[in-house]
DNA sequence: ACTACATATGAGCAGATATTCATATATAAC
DNA sequence: GTTATATATGAATATCTGCTCATATGTAGT
């Protein structure tokens, strides 16, 4: 009953096709690259930092004119500079006051440009 | 000094180089389309889903199997489903009283896999 | 030192998200 | 029909997110 109990926890259905299965938990992604994979999709997963990231792919910006471009305060604008930096989607460099961000490398603005892409041809 | 307002509403720092955000303007990504890349990003932006999507990229699962493969409960795995159907990430089939799900195409998995590899190699 | 300007950040809030629990729906076996 | 099983879904809840507003930090010019 105690062993019951606990299945139940982790899974309450048992039609479970047992070779399947356990072949598919072998190939399991581990759960730190699973949650690494997440949160670059996820920092993806914001129209504001799509059209940043989009613009900055195409050239170096500073934070007013990224502003200026997607028409968001720069507050804003700075506070989802940050995600992306986390991300490590963006780099930037400072110039006196300015700061010049750009997107971080080829592999970024290619999966970018690929979800891009798919959603256009969908 | 209404005209002053409303600038300050759109963007209240006034550093922009005009040419380069013109240009950026203009190539600037339609609304539409950020909005729908971000959401196929999201939809990818979940540590279950990925590991479902990932499962469900090598071969078709049910939905039991899929919960004992990524130790989830079957509600869970249910609504998670619901989310990758509603981005258009699977696919399935009803067979009895069972669904089969899998990845929904080749540049689904593509993209995913892509994701999946940035990390690893970061 | 003082002012102006560019950027970053913390607090607060409104809306979204992921899970659990309970239940509904649908199919199959009896 | 009744029962068992597989899946889907609604409600509730706790956490997270993205924005605004106010303010802090840092740099340049006077």
């Amino acid at each position: 009953m105690a062993i019951k109990k606990k299945e139940r926890a982790v899974c309450e259905v048992s039609c479970d096709h047992p070779e399947t299965v356990s072949l598919a938990k072998k190939e399991l992604i581990p759960a730190r690259q699973a949650q690494q994979a997440a949160e670059l999709f996820k920092a993806l997963g914001d129209a504001t930092r799509v059209k940043m990231l989009r613009a900055l792919a195409k050239r170096e910006l500073c934070v007013c004119d990224i502003a200026a471009v997607i028409k968001m305060s720069q507050s804003a604008v700075s506070h989802q500079l940050r995600v992306l930096r986390g991300a490590r989607l963006v780099k930037y460099r400072k110039e006196g006051k300015r700061a010049w961000y750009s997107i971080n490398d080829r592999h970024v603005a290619a999966l970018l440009l690929q979800g891009i892409e798919h959603v256009r041809h969908a």
